[in-house]
RNA sequence: GGGGGCGUAGCUCAGUUUGGUUAGAGCACUCGACUGUCACUCGAGAGGUCGCGGGUUCGAGCCCCGUCGCUCCCGCCA
């Protein structure tokens, strides 16, 4: 609950105070209350309502002794979800009435005087939920948002993310950062995702974009000596959405000049722990560190979840010496044998272990090779190839699975990342209070395009390299490593930034490399950004997290939707208001817009139906 | 773009396997009873285009085809 450092703020004309605040120290006192009829319960010559606001529930007593007859039928006869006002005296519940699990369940409210001021039509949804309910489909529940937002489970999601903005935002401001906004109504990116369009009506045919994030402003801003900025940025994607993902999002974008990666690492690791304080936990510094090349070798992924072990290792030397067809093929093309041993695994039956292998199968690999240790003996298809050595190195124990994969490191990660996790979840060795914190430094500046042999920038074209690799490594820019790096919490991304070039010698040499060397090229793609660079650039750097995922994370929620108040639905609608919708041809023309013919298709209506 | 799951009363679900009389339950709702409940209790009642369209059949909630919506995942997305 958020609530002012003195309650009585949330005083009005109309009320004296929030329901959910009184206690036994208010007893005698006559209050006004306010609030929504949450549940009743008519015993004839007893009324009682549990009335509810954002602060919580209390008891409203209606009774012969006090409420006058017509109030009591009133009482009786408002209906749940409907908004009223009463006054009445706070009285001290009898020893054996007190409900100990409600926050006001010392007292209860005698009310004199009811008005309904808000009548409610009955719910569409339930809003009061009856232990072991289920919850509504989603789709109602989003279409009925205003009833599911009265819950009090979403309101204390909604609150909390309040509270952790208004922490961002100090945190920032006391260490110097400028809030500064950005366009919304901006320039179409040439890369990354598929960007949402607007079109202009002052210029026929041409489009502004919606921001995927407010990367190139917040350099431009370091430009101009704004030398700390940060915003709490509405972001936009269209692409297809995830539980943990949604077509507009919030991210705490972060910039600041004349700084190096250990300065924004304190600084971003500082504004964690204040996050993470606010809902409560106490987390340590600093983070441990690790790099994208460790990371991808001992968990096959770039952001490891560190609250389990089960690491990769490199078998090759292992199956070099084997006569052993599928290895010896992929070690002979430039492959490896990797794997990890799965204490315990070797009492999974031969269909848990296909599990896995599909599982490996799904995310590329050939296949995954598997020996077991049980009762002493090797079983398996490879164990028969074993040799005295092989089984030394392998040095596997009673009850161990080894699973292997040979292959390429492009292919043997990703494949045994999943396998990985998914023998970690069978052992049951996550434990969810567990936070392993962890930033992931030095990734690759580029990655190949495995057919083509092409560069792409793996993080943005305007990531600064390391200085040592451009100097150990001139001609070979797939070995330099970047000045970038990664949040994550428990193998989930919390943010990630870069430091920026800032040298234009160097920034040609990236965009040669990157195949757009052409400066007309340049100019169109980036030209607004490489004008104010030219203009004399501070070293800059910065980054930003994802914040509806970390509120997600606080809350305990499971999906995005839980701390966004509007969210769309997987196919990016707002049930709610019905968005997106068709428009007037009136409107198309004055956009000079044509919809071709055959997708025409009206807004959905309230059966759910297309029109 | 592809794959899986779901769609029956206001809400949550059963019924679909094996097509067959009038589609059921709990909660909510309406009416009645009840002076200490807090998931009040008890009695009565009302409430259904079985998502939508088409097909097969003597007959479809159930089988087939299409479609819409929600959701999870892959692709995509940093």
């Amino acid at each position: 609950m958020s609530l002012p450092a003195d309650s009585s703020v949330l005083a009005t004309s109309l009320r004296t105070d929030p329901c959910g605040l009184l206690r036994r120290h208010d007893v005698g006192r006559t209050v006004r209350l306010g609030g929504w009829v949450h549940r009743s319960r008519d015993l004839g010559g007893l009324v009682f309502i549990d009335l509810r606001d954002r602060t919580g529930l209390v008891q409203l007593a209606f009774g012969p002794g006090w409420s006058a007859p017509e109030v009591q039928a009133s009482a009786a006869a408002v209906g749940v979800e409907s908004v009223v006002l009463v006054e009445g005296e706070v009285v001290a519940r009898d020893a054996d009435r007190v409900k100990a699990d409600m926050d006001t369940g010392e007292v209860e409210v005698r009310v004199t005087a009811l008005r309904v001021v808000g009548p409610a039509v009955t719910p569409a949804l339930p809003v009061a939920r009856n232990r072991g309910d289920k919850m509504p489909a989603e789709e109602l529940r989003l279409r009925h948002r205003y009833l599911d937002l009265r819950r009090p489970e979403l309101q204390e999601n909604l609150i909390l993310r309040h509270r952790l903005l208004q922490v961002a935002r100090r945190y920032l401001s006391d260490n110097g950062y400028l809030e500064l906004e950005t366009p919304i109504l901006t320039k179409p990116t040439p890369e990354g995702a598929r960007d949402y369009l607007v079109p202009s009506r002052v210029h026929p045919g041409e489009f502004y974009a919606l921001p995927q994030s407010p990367q190139i402003y917040k350099q431009l801003f370091m430009c101009c000596g704004f030398d700390r900025y940060f915003q709490i940025a509405r972001c936009f994607r269209d692409e297809d959405l995830r539980a943990d993902r949604q077509p507009e999002f919030t991210q705490i974008d972060i910039e600041a000049s004349f700084i190096g990666q250990e300065d924004i690492l304190a600084m971003a690791e500082g504004l964690v722990v204040s996050l993470w304080k606010e809902a409560g936990v106490e987390v340590p510094r600093p983070f441990p560190r690790m790099s994208y090349a460790e990371a991808m070798e001992r968990y096959g992924c770039d952001r490891p979840d560190l609250r389990y072990d089960l690491a990769l290792q490199d078998y090759t030397p292992v199956f070099r010496a084997l006569d052993f067809g599928v290895t010896s093929t992929a070690i002979a093309n430039g492959g490896r044998v990797r794997g990890l041993v799965v204490p315990g695994g070797a009492a999974w039956s031969r269909k848990q272990v296909d599990e896995l292998e599909a599982l490996a199968k799904g995310a590329g690999a050939g296949g995954l090779l598997r020996v077991r240790f049980a009762e002493g003996a090797y079983d398996g298809p490879i164990a028969k190839f074993l040799t005295d050595d092989a089984r030394a190195a392998l040095a596997l124990r009673e009850g161990d699975l080894a699973l292997f994969v040979a292959a390429p490191d492009r292919i043997s990660s990703p494949a045994l990342d999943r396998v990985r996790q998914e023998c970690a979840r069978r052992l049951d060795l996550v434990r969810d209070t567990d936070r392993r914190f962890l930033w992931v430094l030095d990734f690759p500046m580029f990655e190949e395009d495995p057919d083509t042999g092409a560069l792409a920038a793996v993080h943005h074209p305007f990531t600064s390299p390391h200085a040592d690799d451009i100097a150990a490594h001139p001609d070979a820019p797939a070995k330099w490593r970047a000045l970038a790096y990664d949040c994550v919490l428990n193998g989930t991304e919390l943010g990630g930034g870069s430091i920026r070039t800032s040298d234009p010698a160097v920034q040609s040499r990236m965009f040669a490399l990157l195949g757009i060397g052409d400066v007309e090229e340049q100019e169109r793609r980036f030209g607004f950004l490489l004008e104010g660079l030219r203009a004399g650039a501070p070293p800059h750097g910065g980054i930003a997290f994802g914040f509806d995922r970390i509120a997600m994370l606080l809350s305990g929620a499971t999906s995005l939707r839980d701390v966004i108040a509007f969210p769309k639905t997987t196919a990016a609608r707002s049930l709610f208001e019905g968005a997106p919708v068709a428009v007037a041809d009136k409107d198309l023309d004055e956009l000079h817009i044509a919809v071709a013919a055959d997708v025409t298709r009206g807004a959905i209506s309230p059966d759910g139906q297309g029109a």
